[in-house]
DNA sequence: TGTACATCAGTGAACGCGCGTTCACTGATGTAC
DNA sequence: TGTACATCAGTGAACGCGCGTTCACTGATGTAC
């Protein structure tokens, strides 16, 4: 069998990779197939030996975003839970997160297209957000008050940056995070 | 001039009525011209002598939406601004608002559309945070920590619907909700 | 009041473009000998 | 080690459908007389 399967699994990757970009930047409808290709450095027709359709492209690229969060890397520094969920609500919630459109959360970057997606990719987002709240919930401790606080904190979060995302740049735009960024220390250390 | 201009109005407010509904129930590109008139009891080519295009219906749509928020209604009975406010909370994350798709509040039903729309949509989009925002100011005083905890309200509040209705109904989907309500609702008194 | 007329809202067939998908083909690469 | 072969990843032209938009036409209605 020429070209080895792991030939085959890279190839699938880099499109992968490009289809995320993609989507992120300007959601499904307006992906276009050529362009992901095109991107992944590769024509047309090569698509379905990789993928059923678009749509399924799609659901494969909701389940693998998260998979390389930023914060899953940070992490890995020795820091407490507490120190972990304070890095992250700054980081997410900060102008380098807003500005750059091709790696922003998924949560706020293309809900709406999940929503009607189908139920694969529903459950990727799913899971994405119990992930995310598993960093607030960790650092708040275990009681029920504390995970309800941690998943506000990741409504409150995505919230502001989804508002923001969708203003024009401005006062509305950064105060919104600005309020949001406060607010939520101020519930993360209130416990 | 046979046909009234009121004939005309009503017409274009009966297009735009359901365009509305449409956008609201499956977006931006999964609307029909077609079907859009057809709610409103016309046929396809009748739309151009209302509106330029399918983009500009949506602006339109955008920036219709909101004059009549169930919660303008809400205000007319005297209420205390506290009371307002609190009521808002209670009745934006209710089941009802999430079930209900065609009339679901626009923040979170449509911010990826309207993100990559013009700038007409967006600044309608602006204008409806800011009105909500104001909502929760006038419950909390004018303080500029007040202002930052109204913004914070919002962001929360949008945030817990967009993920509740991204996810499958279940545990996480009234979960997300219930915490919101009660941060949210612990937000508003702590003032 | 009744009638002819002009206007333009509304109709529905047709156009045309864009893009997802298919398909016959090519050629790079691993394997068998 | 070298060569013939078989496979299948990748190519790019072509297909076909859906939908936004256009257009020639119809007919309901207000106005002038």
């Amino acid at each position: 069998m020429p070209y080895t399967t792991a030939h085959k699994a890279r190839t699938r990757e880099r499109i992968l990779e490009a289809a995320r970009r993609a989507f992120s930047r300007v959601g499904y409808d307006a992906v276009r197939i050529e362009d992901v290709m095109a991107e992944a450095g590769l024509t047309r027709g090569g698509f379905y030996n990789h993928f059923k359709s678009k749509a399924q492209l799609f659901a494969a690229a909701v389940e693998s975003y998260g998979l390389a969060t930023p914060w899953s890397d940070a992490a890995t520094p020795q820091r407490s839970a507490r120190e972990l969920a304070r890095w992250m609500i700054g980081f997410y919630l900060s102008d380098e997160m807003l500005r750059n459109v091709e790696i922003r959360c998924p949560l706020y970057g293309l809900p709406n297209d999940v929503a009607r997606a189908g139920t694969a990719p529903r459950a990727a987002y799913t899971r994405l957000i119990e992930r995310t709240a598993n960093v607030f919930k960790a650092a708040l401790g275990g009681s029920p008050e504390a995970d309800e606080r941690a998943q506000a904190l990741v409504a409150l979060c995505v919230g502001a940056m989804l508002l923001a995302s969708t203003t024009e740049a401005g006062d509305l735009q950064s105060g919104l995070r600005a309020s949001a960024r406060s607010q939520a220390m101020a519930l993360l250390e209130a416990a």
